[in-house]
DNA sequence: AAGAAAATGAGAATTATTCTTATTTATTTG
DNA sequence: CAAATAAATAAGAATAATTCTCATTTTCTT
């Protein structure tokens, strides 16, 4: 059956958020965020629709981040910073993307690489003045 | 008697445990691969002495895989490779690690940059073999 | 407009991990 | 060597992020 562009209004919301936002949100941060504009979102329908999209390779998951599941709008692959303190993620576009590695990893591993992940882990720069100041 | 005693602490074959595989277990799989010589071990024995290693730098955390917490014995930095698959993550020790990134990421982030982890995703030689002969 | 399919809200269920407390084991001290 | 003190452990309860259930609402098809 021939099917038009189907609107569903809180999905769309939610790919929205993260495609507006560089803050790498989890479930949680996009409930948030999205609180002005819908308030009566439920928590469990983001956690759906992330898991959804996740699926599809619409959003890419960075994975665990201090024991929280956190999400990026852009599937470009692109190498993120952490902040330990206060766990920040921010992106580091101007760093090279480590996939032409992935083809030298397959070699050594003798499997299929899908994909890879470069990620560095610190303070940033608002936490260190932080803990000068203090 | 107590200064034999003192080498078989449980403490001491969590760590023994740990740089004696390269499987990279979670707690769970400590708790199970030290059944045999300790089977009176508690998993929250496990727990407790993994944070603590953790927390010492005696041993690294690899984060979150596939939602459970992942630990190597080898503080030195190397690549991984996860397998989407079973989970298994294997060393990349041929690969160089990183390192040498951290510098050029700590001057775009502007921050301090302690760590960084390369993990490669995909599917490992036996769990491709399992996919084509089903 | 009616029926079917998909999406959602609310809260219960799940599960990896952490915490609490009583007990056991190791270490220090007299 | 023995008493006193400190550290480690076992068992199970508590915690918290995430997933699941199901009744209801919204959207789509006919």
């Amino acid at each position: 059956m021939e099917h038009a562009a189907k609107h569903f209004r809180k999905r769309d919301a939610i790919l929205s958020c993260l495609r507006g936002t560089t803050i790498h949100p989890s479930a949680e941060m996009v409930h948030d965020l999205l609180q002005e504009s819908h308030p009566d979102i439920s928590l469990a329908t983001v956690y759906r629709n992330l898991s959804l999209f996740k699926a599809q390779g619409t959003i890419q998951s960075l994975g665990m981040i201090h024991g929280i599941e956190r999400f990026d709008g852009n599937t470009n692959p692109h190498v993120h910073f952490v902040c330990n303190c206060c766990s920040a993620i921010m992106d580091l576009h101007q760093m090279d993307a480590p996939q032409r590695l992935c083809n030298e990893a397959a070699q050594h591993i003798g499997g299929q690489v899908d994909s890879c992940q470069l990620m560095f882990f610190g303070t940033c720069r608002a936490c260190l003045a932080k803990q000068e100041s203090a």
